[in-house]
DNA sequence: CTGTCGAGACGTACAGCGTACGTACGGGAG
DNA sequence: CTCCCGTACGTACGCTGTACGTCTCGACAG
């Protein structure tokens, strides 16, 4: 058994928050997942909230943001955006944990200069570059949060509807589209909508460029 | 002092999670609160999760849908979507807690029936219906956890960049945009994505009625 | 008036939490 | 060898949600 360290404790965080959720962690599960003493962790870590922290960290440190600074803005966007939806696929029950730590480092930083350049090379200026930032920002979370069950009201998912629970006679719209309310392909609805908005900034682009 | 019911309970509960965030709920704190011992709180709520329930309800009862069927739908969306966000005004440190737990309840269909009607009322298809009202979800849900705090990370809000943080070197766009990136109007950046949105959608319908 | 009964208020208790503090050990520096 | 420091660890405190048992009090039957 290697030293303790701060990588294996934040490892272990990782694999116990996607194994029984993000409420199973403390520090004695996580200790005793590394059979080791509760207060040993303290030797590598400050406190829980760090640790959070750090386990964002490296899971958006896993990400593959590759860009192509060739390729047209709008396909950029595109695979930037996709790239932050990996994290619900190979971090699902974490990505709450992910989205909800403000992260002054540069894991938390790159991926806002990433998104932000490259709006501003596509030839949008400074407030409008933010502005748009802000939107895709919130459009991608959103999608985020409903695909791994944390928004569920809103959005129900797979299951969530079940007929019994809809008066057909206050909610007929609900009653009509139960069968796609019900069902949900994510990277479907996730790239709808992101080509959506994509579509609304070209228009927005081309019309003041006109 | 009136009897303990479940009203006074839940009242006490949002106006604490006001006072204090959603961290200092506790079934010890409310009951301090309303001068009563915590196990008289569970004559009222089966559990804390209830509790929550009770308060998101409540919260969700209050928000005034007020809608015109006769208006176009653009306009109905706009409301609709503007009504949703007022509860990061009037509860803003709740709004977590709304959106983040599942109603099957009335107050949490009735804003989902009512967003479908109008959609479908516009002409769109079943399907359509549904991906469009699930993007919108998204963004309204994205936008509220970035306006109340959630999502520091990825949305700045102000104060939260310090100039001694970003690096000009490796993050050029972050400390050239930061004065725009530390002040953010919340009702004007929503109202810009939102409008964004509907006129990629009504862009679509335009076009496919043509 | 008295006996009974049910509902609500409450105290106690338990397992679990984050973590402050004190202690013990083991290896490198002088 | 001695000293020192980083690491591991046990104990303890105040907090959490809530299961359980008890007590009190108002309503009603006889």
């Amino acid at each position: 058994m290697p030293p303790l360290n701060r990588g294996r404790i934040v490892a272990a965080a990782i694999d116990l928050i996607e194994r029984e959720g993000a409420d199973a962690v403390s520090m004695r599960r996580i200790a005793a997942e590394l059979e080791v003493g509760v207060m040993s962790l303290y030797n590598h870590v400050p406190n829980k909230s760090a640790l959070l922290d750090a386990v964002s960290e490296a899971i958006l440190s896993e990400v593959e943001f590759t860009d192509d600074p060739a390729a047209p803005w709008t396909g950029r966007v595109r695979m930037q955006a996709r790239a932050f939806r990996q994290i619900a696929h190979t971090h699902p029950r974490s990505t709450m944990v992910v989205v909800s730590r403000q992260l002054k480092s540069a894991a938390g930083m790159l991926p806002v200069e990433r998104a932000l350049s490259t709006l501003r090379e596509a030839g949008f200026g400074e407030r409008e570059a933010v502005q748009i930032f802000r939107v895709f920002i919130a459009y991608v979370i959103g999608s985020l949060l409903r695909e791994v069950g944390v928004t569920p009201t809103f959005a129900p998912v797979h299951g969530a509807i079940r007929p019994a629970d809809v008066d057909p006679e206050l909610f007929p719209e609900i009653g009509a589209l139960a069968p796609h309310l019900s069902a949900c392909d994510h990277e479907a609805e996730f790239d709808f909508g992101l080509d959506l908005m994509i579509e609304a900034i070209a228009g927005r682009l081309a019309q003041r460029t006109a």
